[in-house]
RNA sequence: CGGGGAGUAGCGCAGCCUGGUAGCGCAUCUGCUUUGGGAGCAGAGGGUCGCAGGUUCGAAUCCUGUCUCCCCGACCA
């Protein structure tokens, strides 16, 4: 497929218009998603299996992705620190239920030297470790071991750390951002002296993300708590946030986990309570990873490419000089040039307006759509009329289009833009949020109660949304009858939300008492 | 990891069946023309055909192995 190629689509019947990707969401979403990835730049193939180069554009996003769920973390009273990459294997034998979950999919170093042997690199057989290494999939069994030995005392607690870092999983199907061997995250992890105390901070986290998704990414979530069958290994109850993509899917952005004493009895974590007795610390994890990109595209984006909320976009306005290779050129220049530094001193989400000059000597139309397909907020095109007559041509990318299928650019005085410039993007923030929070809302199906319905619900449509149902939250084999009929329709259980209405009918599974309220759908 | 598909210039592809030393479109570079919108004409540069073996006088093409990507499945915080 030529992605690089422009495409002409029929919109809603009435006029032609022409879109910067050739492939769209309703023709193929898969090829349409990986379309955006490659046309904005964002991030490509390494040449290692399950392994991406994320490019500036992508890791752009990621760093104010950093930036702002960093300043909450640290808000919520977290501090930063660095655990090891590698991991000793007996750390992961001392928890069995987490051995289960992510041995399989385990990158292991074994030696620490290459010999040359035939004129080519290996492994010297005279260099293997004692003990292998694995490349942490996840931190808890190192940082527990850490805690192990900084808490003592109930005066030691709690510890509220967090890291950045890498993680490894070896995946068996990767796709770009959603799923990659190698991704990178943001690990917290503590240690309470009480399960209640734990738990709170389990909530609290979990709805540091709720908030940072929606306020930030304009990501709109349910956060709710994931059923039995999906919790984290090892964790007494696992918390999600899931977004709705645009074909329909669930996308679980965001987890916080319970842990009890899971951790705490496996490495160690004891403390001496007020009353002189040995306890056992109760710890909590929580992350949220470069997925999230993933979630991003999949909310946002749209035929033109990627669409990125104002608040986490690299460059929130891109200022294309339209140069002719004339003398007119230095003026335009001058002239971006002077508007970029007075939107720079503009303020917007209390934070300085990021605003770039496009100084490229490419074509201006070939600058522009470049910036479109990347999805910065505002592309604001100036030539030589601009300058003369004081103003600038303002694209905002969340409309690009008029009615009749024209690129809607307006002419709007220099000094206005530059007043409006701040509230544009908070209105273009806005309008993301409100659009995926209507296809959110819209697409959760509260009605059904039969499994026949619910079959009924999800083959009407490849790009049905969700369904909240009633059930009697069914554990152990009971719950494993209810996940393998859900496999046969393709479905999952997404998450108990947390603010849903009390159940007051009958389970839609066993036809018993219905005691809660739990979200089906497809997911990624 | 199982089934299917694919890897040839920066991107998208043809050539492969029927072996004879590589081509098209877009992009790039140069020149001229054009100039409120993804420009036109002319010319140019760029590829050890994913990698490694094998068959052959000769391999992008045939055979074997291997790596990577995509789709479906299994698995999966």
């Amino acid at each position: 497929m030529a992605y690089g190629a422009p495409s002409f689509q029929e919109d809603q019947g009435l006029s032609q218009v022409k879109h910067a990707l050739s492939v769209t969401r309703e023709q193929d979403f898969a090829a349409w998603y990986q379309a955006v990835i490659s046309e904005a730049d964002m991030a490509e193939e390494s040449g290692v299996r399950g392994c991406m180069v994320i490019r500036p554009w992508g890791y752009g996003i990621w760093e104010r992705i950093q930036k702002l769920l960093d300043d909450r973390i640290k808000a919520t009273g977290h501090e930063n620190c660095y655990f090891p990459l590698f991991i000793p294997l007996s750390y992961f034998e001392k928890e069995a239920e987490h051995v289960d979950g992510f041995a399989k999919e385990m990158a292991v170093v074994t030696h620490h030297r290459l010999v040359q042997k035939d004129g080519k690199l290996v492994p010297d057989p005279e260099a293997k470790l004692e003990e292998p290494l694995v490349v942490r999939p996840t931190s808890e069994t190192v940082i527990g071991a850490a805690f192990s030995r900084w808490v003592q005392s109930w005066r030691d607690l709690p510890v509220l750390i967090n890291q950045w870092a890498n993680v490894v999983r070896w995946e068996m199907r990767t796709r770009m951002f959603l799923r990659t061997a190698e991704f990178l995250w943001q690990e917290g992890h503590t240690a309470h002296a009480s399960a209640e105390e734990a738990v709170e901070e389990t909530m609290k986290m979990l709805e540091v993300y709720r908030s940072f998704a929606e306020e930030c990414v304009a990501m709109p979530v349910i956060a709710g708590e994931k059923p039995e069958n999906e919790r984290f290994p090892g964790a007494v109850a696992t918390y999600s946030i899931e977004a709705m993509m645009q074909d329909g899917k669930a996308l679980q952005a965001g987890t916080s986990h319970f842990l009890g004493t899971t951790f705490s009895s496996a490495q160690n974590i004891k403390f001496q309570n007020a009353e002189g007795q040995q306890e056992l610390a109760q710890t909590t994890s929580w992350g949220m990873s470069t997925r999230m990109i993933g979630g991003l595209i999949m909310v946002h984006g749209d035929d033109d490419g990627l669409r990125v909320p104002p608040r986490i976009a690299p460059y929130q306005i891109v200022v294309v000089p339209m140069l002719r290779d004339t003398e007119e050129d230095a003026a335009i220049l001058a002239y971006c040039g002077e508007l970029v530094t007075e939107l720079n001193k503009q303020d917007v989400f209390r934070e300085p307006v990021r605003a770039l000059l496009d100084r490229r000597a490419a074509k201006a139309a070939n600058k522009r759509w470049s910036w479109v397909k990347k999805g910065a907020p505002l592309v604001i095109e100036v030539g030589g009329r601009d300058v003369a007559g004081g103003n600038v041509s303002v694209i905002r990318r969340d409309r690009l289009y008029r009615e009749d299928g024209k690129l809607d650019s307006q002419i709007v005085a220099k000094d206005a833009f530059v007043a409006q410039a701040a509230a544009m993007l908070e209105e273009i923030q806005q309008a993301l949020f409100a659009d995926a929070h209507a296809r959110l809302h819209g697409g959760i199906d509260r009605s059904i109660t039969s499994l026949d319905a619910l079959k009924a619900y999800f083959a009407a449509s490849k790009k049905q949304g969700w369904a909240l149902v009633q059930w009697a939250k069914p554990t152990g084999a009971q719950l494993d009858k209810v996940v393998e009929w859900l496999k046969g329709e393709k479905l999952t259980l997404r998450n108990v939300p947390v603010d849903a209405e009390v159940a007051d009918g009958v389970c839609i599974f066993t036809g018993g008492k219905a005691v809660e309220r739990v979200l089906v759908g497809r997911s990624y």
